[in-house]
DNA sequence: GTACGGTCTCAAGCGGCTTGAGAGTCAAGA
DNA sequence: TCTTGACTCTCAAGCCGCTTGAGACCGTAC
């Protein structure tokens, strides 16, 4: 039996971290003095630490490991569990080298300070209702819109309908947040369908017509979609300069066809009114 | 100007984060209603959120992007901003890199259950003292023992001292502490050597002699170091059945010369006595 | 006995928000 | 003008995986 700190240097965790692990008896002590409160430790505690160690290292919560120490998993489910991890940590990867990619861009843009973009031009139009397919989700990802999007093509062409017009996105949220956006994905076909359309897990795309907007605030947006903001700037300038207010939630038309060389050109509109 | 629930959905950051950057000072709202509270934003504020956004994007601290912002840094000290969280990022996507491959080397392990490495023996052994140039720091990193390694033995080859066996390490700390280690890394010369040595920094290896170890607990660990923790545990496992305890700091001898094809030796050694 | 170092418990702190309770405010419709 | 209902406010606590610190007790060597 070891106390805390001999333990502690021995499998090189700190004295805290073991406290710590016990108060959430992810790793009890195998004997604790009952008068004094000293923590005692055995080395055939040394397994389950490393495995504990092992798991958090790859990133599992201590909740997780618990239940995967305590009921004792099969192979297949530790297999499972494992691969998830090695999907997620793939996926972050991804991710920081994305974020790199944004450093450097980042540092090119700051050479050359002050070349601006030119900022695209805000209009005023009117919306005209249309007859649409439509799906109102509240999803976990903003990524996740992308897949929706083209579930619901998959499904317009399965049924031999064509669209008449390119699709949208309604943001239905009163705030931003980024997790479970209430969204709306959007395509406008012609005024003959009626019938609702089966997507995947029991979802559907509904038959309505969405209605027309009075008077929106426009503005088209070239080039990727990380670069949106500069295009909500504007069109936020825009609308505290001209003294309108927001109307209702905004809808994004995306113009071109997915994978278009030419760049992506995407239609941001703002219901507004004066006021 | 708008108010927080409007502006959250312009610029796509959640009212509640809004309303933390206004707290801590980072985006004070261009306006507060003083009978109300109410916090008003005006679209001359999405620049700086922008610029917000994308330093946090980058992962800075919000107090990193605070006085980035306040102090009106040069383009220099931007760039070199950036280019230090490039470095950082870079080594944690090394760091997720080698994490996918911890999770597929336990991934094989999982499938060869049962099949783990023989174990080493533990044998008692009595070291003697020995003339030594060593270097005793707190560090924050562990692995900076291997430049520190380095360094000293780049210092003895300009010295043109011979060293007069493998270097080792002595983990001072009471307990573990991942970061502010207190380490000394030790190396063996002839007798004749009496005067220090110096290295970068002021910091200098001090000639002494290394007490012995009456009875030391010690095991040979074959391989990575990152599977060290097997021996340790093999040690103490030893340590608790044989009825001895520990009675100082442990070390670690690297018997062979960094980059050797043939494996990796290290002696773990473990003060003890009868008790 | 008396240091001195190890251990205990309990509480707070870290970052970057999020969540919730409870209360006040605003704008549109009746 | 009043009533909804949506929006906003403040303040406190929660998240994770510990770490740090205060103040008190415990154990061993001299």
């Amino acid at each position: 039996m070891f106390k805390i700190g001999e333990f502690s240097k021995i499998c090189r965790v700190p004295v805290s971290a073991l406290r710590y692990y016990a108060d959430i008896g992810l790793l009890p002590p195998s004997h604790v003095d009952s008068s004094t409160g000293y923590r005692y430790y055995s080395a055939d505690q040394l397994p389950r630490l490393n495995r504990i160690l092992a798991l958090r290292d790859l990133g599992l919560s201590l909740d997780q490991i618990k239940q995967a120490l305590d009921d004792h998993l099969t192979l297949d489910e530790m297999r499972g569990m494992l691969r998830m991890r090695q999907a997620e940590i793939a996926r972050q990867v991804e991710d920081d080298q994305a974020r790199l990619n944004r450093v450097a861009a980042r540092l090119i843009q700051i050479e050359q300070e002050g070349k601006l973009m030119p900022e695209q031009e805000v209009i005023l139009k009117s919306i005209e209702p249309q007859t649409v397919l439509a799906i109102r989700e509240v999803i976990a990802q903003p990524e996740y819109v992308g897949t929706l999007l083209g579930e619901s093509y998959a499904a317009l062409g399965a049924h031999g309908i064509t669209p008449a017009g390119p699709p949208l996105t309604i943001y239905h949220d009163q705030e931003f947040k980024p997790n479970d956006m209430d969204i709306e994905v959007v395509l406008p076909v012609g005024s003959q369908v009626t019938d609702a359309v089966s997507l995947d897990g029991g979802r559907q795309l509904t038959a309505y017509t969405l209605a027309g907007i009075n008077t929106a605030a426009c503005i088209l947006h070239k080039g990727d979609y990380d670069r949106l903001e500069v295009s909500y700037n504007a069109i936020a300038r825009w609308i505290e300069r001209s003294g309108y207010r927001v109307a209702g939630p905004p809808r994004e038309i995306y113009l071109t066809a997915p994978g278009d060389p030419a760049g992506i050109l995407t239609e941001i509109q703002y219901p507004v009114i004066k006021g």
